[in-house]
RNA sequence: GGAGAGAUGGCCGAGUGGUCGAAGGCGCACGCCUGGAAAGUGUGUAUACGGCAACGUAUCAAGGGUUCGAAUCCCUUUCUCUCCGCCA
């Protein structure tokens, strides 16, 4: 949620701001609206005065002994007179939190402009693009015949689910065993372990819902539970309702989990191999700081990111967001995109973004400045270091040889058990 | 799943219908005291909205109700704790 001082001192601003994103603000909508909750609002507020000030006077003549019935018939009316204000009010209040909630971030002054992901800014390259003496087969072609089964993931769920066996499973599991390492020991993150399925507060807090409701599975059960479509939503609603401690900033958690996505809206993208699927596992990191330290920590966490693609030795890029692409909730979001030999592209495999105050105004997420003794919002910043799946895809592709065997990366043989090429 | 007890400020804790946004304590801040510190002592110490301000309004888990007036009474929900059952 954006600051609401800014719509009353700056509408202007916030208009343009938005428009950046294609997002058209109804100014004069808006100033209706804020102009009659004003006007209620004092009304009610002038009625509740009256009540009080008239019920303090009932106590006082009570307590002399004194007879009560002339201000208790004075006072009569004024219930129903402030009923009706107070239930005008909070359907205003209503009204105006609901359009707030649908209002997206304003962008950091370095976003570009653009429509799409083709507008996206390429910031560095890294690695040597692998040259093959063959045709490099993709992923699912590698995988087939080597326990990677869509077909029995349909079977047993539905399409977009995949069931790994034997050495590619484990190899998934030594990825994120090693990514867990790096981001505890190595980058200085708190290990965290968080449930899976969270409650409407918690996706409201990140800004997933509600307008983005149809992006989620969501579990029949009252209330609700939603299956997580990323660890950013439990591991940022730890410090929602929370006011953190100076001294314990900035926090730094990461944690794997799986995730879960509905897909809607992306029938026909995809639909070959591992790339989109409605669960698939992602170690996630979370950073709670001192909003004045928010974009040093931005680059700092997109560095470790990218850390875990030198150490696996995966070519990629860093692509800046342009203002069409970055997310909803984010002010400034990069991506890091790893080579596919399959594809012959670069493609996602992490995306780190600083949600500035936006996520904590929603989660009330506060720490406690000790120059101004008061609280005031922390920024969140949260990327994957890295998706799972995706990774187990990129070194499939980028370590395989003419035979179609799978060379284990140097980083992840102390998690194999012995096994250093899967056949 | 059954039975019971709870939820009050940064923390602990008093408060069962009326000057209660809330005693007292801890913590914290600033003074005094001291050579310096500790102890002692004085003052201050929630958040949001409206207002230039004085001040007003709301908030005692959440939502509804009773009442002129609710932290306090009633209902619903959530969460925590204890015991029993079940269970990885």
């Amino acid at each position: 949620m954006l600051d609401p001082h800014i719509f009353r001192t700056d509408l202007d601003y916030v208009k343009e701001q938005l428009s950046r994103r294609s997002f058209s603000f109804n100014t004069e909508s808006y100033t209706a609206l804020e102009a009659r909750r004003k006007d209620i609002q004092v009304k009610t507020q002038e009625l509740q005065n009256e009540r009080n000030s008239r019920s303090k006077s009932i106590g006082q003549a009570k307590a002399k002994g004194e007879d009560i019935q002339p201000l208790l018939d004075q006072v009569q009316h004024l219930g129903d007179q402030l009923k009706e204000a107070e239930t005008e009010l909070s359907g205003i209040q209503a009204q105006m939190a609901a359009l707030m909630e649908g209002i997206p971030n304003i962008l950091d002054v370095s976003v570009p402009d653009g429509k799409s992901e083709d507008d996206n800014i390429e910031i560095s390259r890294w690695g040597d693009i692998p040259v093959f003496d063959f045709e490099p087969k993709d992923h699912v072609d590698l995988g087939s015949k080597r326990g990677m089964d869509f077909e029995l993931g349909a079977k047993i769920a539905s399409a977009r689910f995949v069931v790994l066996n034997g050495p590619l499973a484990r190899l998934q599991r030594a990825i994120i065993q090693l990514m867990l390492d790096m981001h505890s020991l190595e980058h200085g993150y708190n290990e965290t372990y968080v449930p899976f399925l969270v409650n409407a507060d918690s996706l409201r807090g990140t800004g997933q819902l509600p307008k983005f409701e149809s992006d989620l599975f969501k579990v029949d059960n009252d209330p609700a539970f939603y299956l997580i479509p990323t660890a950013e939503v439990p591991v940022t609603n730890i410090v929602r309702d929370v006011i953190v401690d100076a001294k314990d900033m900035p926090l730094k958690f990461v944690s794997h989990t799986p995730c879960f996505r509905s897909e809607a809206g992306a029938y026909g993208r995809d639909v070959r191999g591992m790339i989109r699927q409605h669960q698939f596992e992602k170690v996630e990191l979370v950073q709670i700081v001192k909003p004045e330290e928010s974009a040093k920590a931005h680059e700092e966490l997109t560095e470790h990111a990218e850390n875990v693609l030198k150490k696996l030795k995966l070519p990629y890029r860093k692509v800046l967001l342009c203002a069409g692409d970055t997310g909803f909730s984010s002010s400034k979001t990069y991506d890091l995109e790893v080579w596919l030999p399959g594809q012959g592209a670069y493609r996602e495999i992490s995306s780190c973004s600083n949600f500035r105050d936006f996520q904590a105004r929603r989660l009330q997420a506060r720490w406690r400045n000790p120059e101004t003794g008061k609280p005031e919002l922390v920024h969140t910043l949260n990327g994957s270091g890295l998706a799972a799946g995706r990774t187990l895809i990129a070194i499939m592709e980028n370590y395989q040889d003419a035979q179609g065997r799978i060379r284990i990366p140097e980083a992840l043989l102390p998690y194999m058990g012995g096994l250093d090429i899967i056949e």
